[in-house]
RNA sequence: GGUCCGGUGGCAGAGUGGUCAUGCAGCGGACUGCAAAUCCGCGUACGUCGGUUCGAUUCCGGCCCGGACCUCCA
């Protein structure tokens, strides 16, 4: 099966040809842990994991690398606000990322590199950029700076799509005075002695932001790769600066082929942030709803859209979920099937996973009609997407009390049996307040949690 | 100011040059003791003004509105 996908780079979709068809590469930009994620920082974790998902149906072999951003200027920030060592601070957010991800239904990268760790590539590349020319070495108060040149660099700006004159234009920083050109980034800087810092040729310091990611895609999956994710707002400068660095580096390379962001998500129109304020971390959407719930939410829109986050938004992805759950219901035994073709068409079409659902939907009115292929197509289809995992039983009642239900569903029936309708009602009403909702059937009365 | 993306029915959200998205909500009906669930049916959607075309929501241009990036950001 062929895939298509949108590429960043050439603002095209174009169909994906692995460079090796037996082992595709993918690198997808993690995150900076110094505090909980929000609903933000996990819609690329849940995005790239269903692209991840679909490679593996289609190609032998991936190779899925996420980074773990352990050294940076907000950690050490909040570090010294709280106190807390820099060690503990990322461990911890760390583990709490992993579980929060988990909870999503997102599967763990095959490699999941730490920049801490590969202090020893980020300073062999950049010896290498100082030695062809695109690097150079300056002074500050602070110690010695290493910055790459932007201007020794010809395809600066192409995947961005700015020119050097509107770089500089809308410069709204103010420029270092070291920097030879304005547009000129850090590629390693001088640390004090109550900063993190490695021993470098440069003096003892640490390394600019996006140095990080070339080094751990070169030593992970080579100069030149399939795929690079990530959020669009790291398109400028982060996604650009990977390339001048890796491509500089390694000239004979093109480094990842295909790029591939995700729009933001929004609150109340606009991007959710933790500098605005405006955010919801995975911990308080998890609070209102299932996991699997929030994981529909995120892939009811387009990937590459923007998506306005809401909690009655979020409910209707529940009650959507009721629906799904309710069909597989229907047919306890589901064969082992492929998944259905309208299902795979349409996510080989740049992950089109809104359309996809609306797949799902039409396999869900089969099954509720006594299809029980239909509900086997869906059971595939929501695993590939990395849905309906549970067992309807468990989507529906939940932890709730059994035994105290069952025994109210009891007297109820007696009630119903004596024709007693107002205390068969009062019983259903009770039930009803705690959030227990009663269905009464051909087969007796079976009961499911308010969503 | 520069670059880019988008404006679809009550809401969410795909897609297409010429009968259908889909979901949620709503309304009517069937079923039910009443509900719930399920089933059947319903609602003249494509920001605006021009252009191209036999025909445009879909292509092109202007305008209006919203958002992202240009600084850390998923």
């Amino acid at each position: 099966m062929e895939l298509y996908f949108h590429n960043s780079l050439t603002r095209r979709r174009e169909c994906f040809a692995p460079l090796d068809p037996g082992h595709v590469r993918v690198y997808v930009c993690g995150p900076t842990v110094y505090d909980l994620a929000h609903l933000g920082n996990a819609r690329p974790v849940v995005v790239f994991d269903t692209l991840i998902r679909l490679l593996r149906r289609v190609f032998p072999r991936v190779t899925y690398v996420r980074n773990i951003t352990d050294v940076e200027d907000k950690i050490i920030a909040r570090a010294g606000e709280t106190g807390e060592p820099i060690a503990d601070l990322t461990r911890r957010t760390t583990a709490e990322f992993h579980a929060d991800m988990a909870a999503l239904g997102a599967l763990p990268p095959d490699i999941e590199p730490r920049a801490t760790c590969h202090i020893a590539e980020m300073i062999t590349l950049i010896e290498r950029l100082i030695a062809c020319g695109h690097a150079y070495t300056a002074n500050g108060p602070e110690g010695t700076h290493v910055l790459f040149a932007v201007g020794s660099f010809a395809d600066y700006g192409r995947l961005s799509g700015r020119s050097r004159e509107d770089m500089i234009a809308g410069a709204r920083v103010e420029v270092a005075p070291y920097k030879r050109d304005p547009a000129d980034f850090v590629l390693w800087k001088p640390s004090t002695a109550d900063q993190p810092g490695w021993d470098s040729p440069w003096g003892r310091g640490r390394p600019g932001w996006h140095i990080e990611c070339s080094a751990m895609s070169w030593r992970h999956l080579g100069t030149d790769f399939d795929i690079h994710g990530g959020g669009s707002d790291l398109l400028f400068p982060h996604h650009e600066n990977e390339i001048a660095q890796s491509c500089s580096a390694f000239p004979e390379s093109h480094f990842a082929r295909i790029w591939m962001h995700n729009g933001m998500l929004r609150v109340n129109g606009e991007k959710m942030a933790k500098s605005l304020g405006n955010f919801v971390t995975v911990r308080d959407v998890l609070a209102a709803a299932p996991g699997e719930a929030v994981r529909l939410l995120l892939l009811k829109t387009h990937y590459r859209a923007e998506l306005d986050f809401s909690f009655p938004a979020l409910a209707e992805a529940r009650r959507e979920l009721d629906r799904f759950y309710r069909a597989l219901d229907r047919h306890p035994s589901r064969p082992d099937v492929p998944v259905p073709e309208q299902v795979m068409a349409r996510l080989a079409d740049d992950l089109n996973t809104p359309a996809a659902l609306a797949a799902l939907h039409a396999l869900a009115d089969r099954a509720l009609g006594a299809d029980a292929g239909a509900a086997a197509g869906l059971a595939a289809a929501g695993s590939l997407l990395g849905l309906l995992g549970a067992e309807p039983a468990a989507w529906f009642q939940g932890s709730a009390d059994r035994t105290a239900i069952e025994a109210a569903i009891a007297a109820r029936r007696a009630a119903r049996q004596a024709r007693d309708f107002a205390r068969a009602d009062a019983i259903r009403a009770g039930l009803a307040a705690q959030g227990i909702l009663l269905e009464d059937g051909p087969h007796g009365t079976t009961w499911r949690r308010a969503s």
